[in-house]
DNA sequence: TAACAAAGTTAAGTTAAACTAACTCTGGAG
DNA sequence: CTCCAGAGTTAGTTTAACTTAACTTTGTTA
């Protein structure tokens, strides 16, 4: 049980981790030039990076030839897709459209204190597990909108200001 | 109402901003060892990246003499203030301890879009302003700490897988 | 099978943001 | 007034992450 993994990654070493992943996934290979469109970069910084990420063994590159994730590496990837996934969900249970929230959640993803993602983990868990959609979300909708509070369960109101 | 005020800040920048506001509220000035102490690096950072401020007109620096925030500087640094409460209030609500709160809001707070702010301001504002705690955060808790969840307002639970 | 286009790489340079070591101001005590 | 401790600054490096320009490989096709 002991956690022999204090990997220390920079933002940016977590970004290609993160695409190589998705893009291994989703064709069986990662390229260089796909990475560097997905990441919006330039072919050559994606060269150092990945001489970068095999001396660190998150991935084996080979010149010419091709990426492949190493065992370390696709288990921090994953790691860091259910961190993402978790972050966007949440964004888009409040409300955020699914294009901002997938790039909202790249940016907060980061250097987040892991007790936090496993909250808010949490909290759309308790949400997406609701028998139905939960009232509070309508009423928030409906208070964005219009910026009136929809009294229900018969609370005492009093205590507003 | 056109915006002059297309600024582009780094995160850096950012947190000089806020750093030098705050100082500056809370003792009436902000000396360079003050900054560097809040942001835990040293004192010739800080005089670098006074001087370019100072060309962006974000503060008035004189060497030797310090610094003061300009309006553009100061209209900044109260937006990221306010930034930085609505996702502080935030964690919090979800119940993140407040330091935790305080250092992940910190990491978040920059360059997420400006609307998935103002949808979680909103949404802290919508729970803060409720006449009583609401019942979803309650549940929240208790389906957190137990993993149950409390059937309430006799909702039909039949869609439950 | 030769050659060529596209994919990848190397080399050299830039910018942001930090650092250390060595310097200069400034204001207060004697 | 002088001088000196501590606050502030300058100069010179470092590292991460990117760039452009010029080079090398590779696989495909005529």
């Amino acid at each position: 049980m002991t956690r022999t993994d204090e990997t220390e990654l920079t933002k940016s070493e977590e970004g290609y981790i993160e695409t190589i992943y998705a893009l291994i996934e989703e064709h069986g290979f990662a390229r260089v030039a796909d990475i560097a469109k997905t990441l919006d970069i330039k072919p050559p910084s994606v060269t150092s990076m990945l001489k970068r990420l095999d001396c660190q063994n998150f991935v084996t590159y080979t010149r010419y030839r091709g990426v492949t994730l190493t065992t370390k590496g696709r288990s921090i990837a994953r790691r860091l897709g259910r961190r993402h996934r978790a972050l966007k969900d949440f964004l888009i249970l409040l409300g955020v459209p699914e294009d901002s929230a997938e790039t909202d959640a790249c940016e907060m993803e980061h250097k987040i204190n892991p007790e936090t993602i496993r909250k808010i983990s949490k909290f759309v868990e308790f949400v997406q597990t609701a028998p139905n959609t939960p009232p509070f979300l309508l009423h928030f909708k409906k208070y964005e909108k219009t910026g009136k509070r929809s009294g229900h369960c018969k609370l005492k109101q009093k205590n507003a200001e």
